[in-house]
RNA sequence: GGCCAGUUCGUCUAACGGUUAGGACUCAAGAUUUUCAUUCUUGCAAUAGGGGUUCGAUUCCCCUACUGGCUACCA
């Protein structure tokens, strides 16, 4: 095992988008292959036809390729469909609706070798049943002291079973669970997990109602076939793993049985259970890495959507259940594969907090350069109808940037660059606007007209020199020049913004506030 | 109800059995400032409860409580 090369996979099922407790699975399995040197397989796990949703797996395929979460292997990052076998892929197919045929000979070995059985209930029988034991107060388990009640292969004659199995088409393939049995699993972050097979059921293996294997099946055919070392999945699978545990044993596999990880779930920022999608509407905000829009037409914020960048969702979501032990909290992709590691995950759920969300976004946000910035500002402007030159916009943004935590935030933060205020706050007018104040806007213009060079340091120079001559008030004199150039008691130093906005516009909105004011 | 897992500031978390229990987010206060922010400084705030083991438990064991997951011919 020392020497086997790692290799982990991500399996979700495209029953709908994948939420951000999938894309942290994805990225832990991607995180944990990278660093060993290993193989990231993509796995689709499509065996409900029922609950089969159309588009969820490009959804999935698109938002690992967002994140730059790559599959070394499997459906491929580009979305090209591998049915064939290659070099690259294996053990194509890698969708499980494609490799069916594979399944059956699987359940058959079971049952021939007396680890499964035909069993004949109805959906109808099981009901009632539950609902009995219920009544009483009980739990129904269908173990082995149920099955030697009811119909099933084991206790029939063979040919009634084979008459049974060619008439009739409502039948099953369950797993034979051992009798009275202790099950001693390993679990890399949890360590040692046992459990008492009769508290387990005779989980179905294969349905009667599309003849397809279930999830249980199928994913340790799948696993053991394409020599998955490690399974890294979410904590909601640790009540099967006695039950993949014994299936490896059944099968005589249990010297190729991967080692397991089960992950903390991510809970709701408030109240109770585990994060869904209806938290993100009702608490404002996305629990999906992109905008989905179900086939019902109902829409689903995402993170790219709402203005985060990749890297910092990527790190967020990094953090969520696990840390390195040191008191960085910024990392790039290269330095979480680094540092990863199985051991340092936590055990408990996390609770997700949508403020320090944002936060990761600022801190990118705020690494990036004037340069990077006024680029990704640029189309926003344009999409206001603005045309500036890139120079202005690079200039506004350094001059706003500390104050945003999304490049979304920047038009509020800074319209009054490009368009004159268009009304004027009301409650700096009272404190900042009397009779008094027209004649001295009109000699502060003067002063502003002189002043050559118009830059930022030689109108702070002329404004506060002349201030100091005339032994006028600062702040009464800036904040009334504020309301004109701005019309609110927000933003950067004003020297900074007329410098920009330029010597014409300034004048210009001074006359404009005289008038209306 | 049954089975399994978990429990350190409000939240995310750190702490070879020996720390004034650390950091981050949030919040509050102060400093800076022409405004609002930023920035800086400071502050508030936690080992679920009870028993053991030990010279000494956040840390190991047991019980209780609570939280979460699972309990489908879903994954």
């Amino acid at each position: 095992m020392a020497t086997t090369k790692v290799r982990v996979r991500f399996a979700p099922s495209p029953t709908g988008p994948l939420h951000m407790g999938g894309v942290r699975t994805a990225l832990f399995n991607y995180l944990f292959a990278r660093q060993q040197g290993g193989t990231f397989v993509l796995r689709i796990e499509d065996t409900d036809m029922q609950r089969y949703v159309p588009g969820a797996e490009e959804y999935i395929i698109e938002s690992l390729r967002w994140c730059g979460i790559m599959p070394d292997e499997g459906i491929d990052a580009s979305g090209k469909v591998v049915t064939e076998p290659s070099p690259l892929h294996p053990h194509a197919p890698y969708r499980q609706s494609e490799r069916k045929g594979l399944y059956e000979k699987y359940a058959r070995q079971l049952v021939d070798s007396n680890h499964a059985y035909y069993a004949f209930d109805t959906p109808h029988e099981l009901e009632s049943y539950r609902e009995e034991a219920e009544s009483r107060g009980q739990t129904f388990i269908y173990n082995h002291a149920f099955r030697k009640k009811t119909v099933n292969s084991l206790n029939m004659d063979p040919e009634e079973v084979s008459r049974r199995l060619e008439e009739n088409k409502n039948w099953v393939i369950r797993f034979k669970v051992p009798e009275n049995k202790m099950v001693a699993m390993h679990d890399l972050i949890r360590g040692e997990v046992s459990v008492q097979t009769n508290t387990l059921d005779d989980k179905v293996l294969w349905k009667a109602q599309d003849g397809l294997p279930t999830y249980h099946l199928a994913n340790i055919v799948d696993d053991y076939l394409m020599r998955i070392t490690h399974v890294i999945r979410g904590e909601e699978w640790l009540p099967s793993l006695p039950l993949h545990y014994l299936l490896y044993e059944a099968f005589g596999w249990q010297d190729q049985r991967p080692l397991f990880s089960h992950l903390p779930l991510l809970l709701k920022p408030d109240g109770k259970g585990k994060l869904s999608k209806r938290d993100g509407d009702r608490l404002g905000f996305p629990v999906f890495p992109l905008e989905w829009t179900s086939p019902s037409g109902e829409k689903s914020r995402g993170y790219r959507e709402d203005g985060y960048y990749p890297e910092a969702f990527v790190n967020m979501i990094a953090l969520l259940g696990w840390n390195p032990g040191t008191e960085q909290e910024i990392f790039s992709m290269e330095e979480l594969i680094a540092l990863f590691s199985l051991d340092r995950v936590i055990k408990s759920g996390a609770r997700f907090n949508p403020e320090k969300a944002k936060w990761f976004n600022q801190q990118y946000l705020r690494n990036r350069s004037d340069k990077q910035l006024a680029q990704d500002f640029m189309p926003l402007l344009r999409n206001r109808g603005i045309s500036t030159t890139p120079p202005k916009a690079e200039q506004v943004v350094s001059l706003i940037r500390n104050r945003a935590d999304f490049v979304q935030d920047f038009w509020d933060l800074s319209y009054y660059f490009f368009i004159p205020p268009a009304s004027y706050d009301p409650v700096m007018q009272k404190k900042y606007w009397n009779p008094e104040i027209p004649p001295v806007m009109l000699r502060a213009r003067e002063v502003l007209e002189r002043c050559v060079p118009f830059d930022a340091g030689s109108i702070e120079q002329a404004l506060h020199r002349w201030i100091e001559e005339e032994g006028l008030k600062t702040g009464q004199v800036m904040n009334a020049l504020r309301l004109c150039l701005v019309g609110k008691p927000q933003g950067p130093g004003l020297s900074d913004i007329m410098s920009v906005i330029g010597k014409e516009d300034t004048l210009g909105r001074i006359d404009n506030a005289i008038n209306i004011l």
